[in-house]
DNA sequence: GTTGAGCGTT
């Protein structure tokens, strides 16, 4: 499994040995480690900022969180990501295992478009899905982070 | 490999 944050690491360590190899030719030791080190964190931190200003822009807003229950156990992620991406924009779906076992709960939460949500809500809930009936409902807890400010 | 009301991790 390979996250965006891993591979922004590798990419600046690679750029940053190659800023170092192209610095020590010219440089006195110290500073092209000096030189190497900016290089890094530069190349770590920026696209950084970059995909926090994206998602904030697309991710954060009118996004509702849905509540699924009584799925099916043979269900998997893709398969409900499917079925309500025909009532909305699905950001996210998650589908809860137990911890222990890692074997499904049979109930799972959708990331949609909150414009989108109402209608998924009405069209999905108690219908029929792999032969069982859903629950489709709003969450109730985990509220979406506001900003943070000081 | 099983079960069937429920509201949860980066």
């Amino acid at each position: 499994m390979k996250s965006p944050q891993a591979l922004t690491l590798i990419v600046a360590l690679i750029f940053s040995v190659a800023i170092y190899l192209l610095a020590s030719s010219n440089m006195f030791e110290l500073t092209s480690i000096s030189v190497a080190a900016i290089a890094f964190v530069c190349a770590f931190v920026a696209p950084l900022i970059g995909k926090s200003a994206q998602n904030s822009n697309d991710s954060d807003s009118n996004v509702t969180t849905l509540y699924v229950g009584n799925l099916p156990y043979r269900a998997n992620e893709a398969a409900v990501r499917e079925l309500f991406s025909a009532y909305g924009q699905v950001q996210s779906v998650r589908l809860m295992k137990d911890k222990h076992t890692g074997k499904r709960r049979g109930f799972g939460f959708v990331e949609i478009s909150a414009s989108d949500a109402d209608k998924a809500i009405a069209s999905l809930n108690d219908s029929e899905f792999q032969q069982r009936t859903l629950k489709v409902r709003e969450a109730k807890e985990r509220p979406e982070p506001a900003a943070v400010s000081d």
